[in-house]
DNA sequence: CATGAATGAGCGTTCATTCAT
DNA sequence: TATGAATGAACGCTCATTCAT
């Protein structure tokens, strides 16, 4: 027991310790880049000595994937949970949008990090599995609310799968145009609006 | 006379050097991006010496910045011209969309780019006034049309800032999944889905 | 009485530590070297904490030190207990042999070590007095032995200063040969071949 | 013809270079040893800066194996060709011991990595082919003198490649403790010494 | 006495930029 | 104009050592 309560100990300093790097990495990141943010920013803003870093993550790249990792979880979780909360096909689209959209306004650094991860996808190295994995489940959530909703015949028939994607990606867009401050307006008709937008687009009665 | 002559031989090379440095240039930042783009390479790519790039250009950036533009002015000028072509509000979305998908297709190197660009925004020393201008005016060309069917009566009153910027995010997404090689459709199925979408969505009638 | 105990227990305990650690680096330094060995290593094979082995070194150098110590004491120590068991110049000279190479296979370890170190000499922050010491013992046994053999005319008049470190040397040598795996022959063998070569070279007739 | 002599003279400047930082890293790796020399200091030595090195080594590492590479190569050189110049199986042992201690006392800092590389053999990434060849070169030379002067009738009957590693030790030996300045005689005289131990030890009458 | 988390100096290596030719 | 050798600042990462518990 005496060697449990100590493991648990450690293990919540352990976790400390992860969580105030990660948080000084998720505003340097967000600041810099990945290329242009430092370990030894990073070090600085999390007030650890440089090789504190290293006791917790392997490497740069590491701290920066579990960076975005950390955040994509919480987002996945928050949308799913919300989404289950509601009834109605307009009604989830709905919360799924507004979800995401509160998150990133309450997470801009992380949400900057997590579009430019987003569209580096593109080179190689890059898009882990998990981050990937994330952004399957969402258009799987989108897609399985699509399927529903023709099947009862709320909506008519349409290629489900490639509107779940293009509904992603219209609520990436708007949550760019909000965190980047392009969009002037109350979140909440912005939300109108491309609930609107999406709810005619996929063919729905009013 | 003689001089004259001389001095325009001698921007035609300049030019000449300018292409090619700036389409060594797009080969390696899109494969690499701009960090991990090295000068070396785009010398090596463009068959010059690494100091001949400093002639041209005042630095990496500088390299970077004139090919995003380059780019994105022909981008620019292409769908402008598509445009003006057809007639229609529905005949200038299709050609807005044709033209991008095309486009892109046809230069995917420099759509990479673009797109790591475009999210890059979010950090303070990207974006250059050059590329916003482009998006803008891509922008405000749908507005335009979008303003257009309203007076017509084709569509339904709505807000067209929000909209026009709305279907841009649509078809940077759709450009993007289709460069990234997610759909797996023919183009000219992905352009009619998108956009009967977006039509539905503005409250176009048939 | 009491306190006398405890100490002795302490003592006891210190040099059983001592010697655990000592083990253990042994091992690592033969393995890796002193530069690319890593006192967390050392700590790992000796199955203690980082921080405990700087209660009993004071630094990396010292551990590499003491072990080197460790390992030479002892070997003088059989060299000369044998040599002494043994009467007659080419029997003490046959025992020096084949008590370093025996040492030398029983502790491959070790041995790398020495010779690395013997070698490094040159480098001044290295060699030991007691390094030093030792070599300079196990010299003066040969220089006495041939010093007697000379003035008992076993073998001719000849510098035995100079004798007596070659010969060391050549032991050096055959134990570097037969512990790096280049001599494939019986251990007695190599012994009987390099004693009846010194044996002639110093002129000791059959 | 133009383009000829550029190259060459820009081959000329390279090999210089080569030349210099060689020359420099030879007196940096003698005093310091491959682990406690920096690149840094290499090229404070060579009067270059350090980011010039890696235009002509790949690493740290690869301007050690050329260091210790030129002057092996260039040993073995004179050694054969010292030996080629004199006839006799005496002469030639001779040359071969004489040689190497001239070398090695005109070369120092050059002989002292030759010495710990030499032992550092036992590490794994230790001992390049280049330097292994060189190290079997010259025993395979003493070998066929040993051989001929067996063949000859001019020494007795032994193991000649056991005896030419036994002798090459020995010169190394004899090297080693000239170098570290623990001989005080005539280096003629320490030939001598040397030679006549070896001769008799190979069985060669007067 | 024992621990192991924290430290931070130090090093190898890269690469944008300059400049003599 | 074109070159490419030279530069040196900058960065990721390691590891011997310390010290609070």
């Amino acid at each position: 027991m005496r060697a449990t309560t100590r493991r648990t100990k450690q293990e919540i300093v352990s976790e400390f310790r992860c969580t105030e790097i990660l948080d000084a990495a998720r505003k340097v990141f967000a600041k810099k880049g990945f290329a242009d943010a430092t370990m030894d920013e990073i070090a600085a803003a999390s007030g650890l000595a440089k090789g504190t870093l290293y006791l917790y993550f392997k490497s740069k790249r590491d701290v920066y994937l579990r960076t975005l990792q950390h955040g994509t979880a919480e987002l996945l979780e928050r949308v799913t949970a919300n989404m289950r909360g509601v009834t109605g096909v307009r009604a989830k689209l709905r919360a799924n949008i507004a979800t995401r959209l509160e998150y990133a306004e309450d997470n801009r650094d992380f949400i900057k990090i997590y579009l430019t991860e987003f569209i580096n996808t593109t080179h190689p190295a890059s898009m882990t599995k998990d981050f990937r994995d994330v952004q399957l489940k969402l258009a799987r959530g989108l897609e399985q609310v699509l399927r529903d909703a023709v099947e009862h015949g709320e909506i008519q028939q349409l290629d489900v799968e490639t509107i779940a994607f293009t509904i992603q990606d219209m609520i990436r867009s708007l949550t760019t145009r909000r965190v980047l401050g392009a969009s002037k307006q109350d979140r909440a008709d912005d939300i109108d609006i491309l609930c609107n937008f999406i709810w005619k687009g996929i063919g729905g009665g009013d």
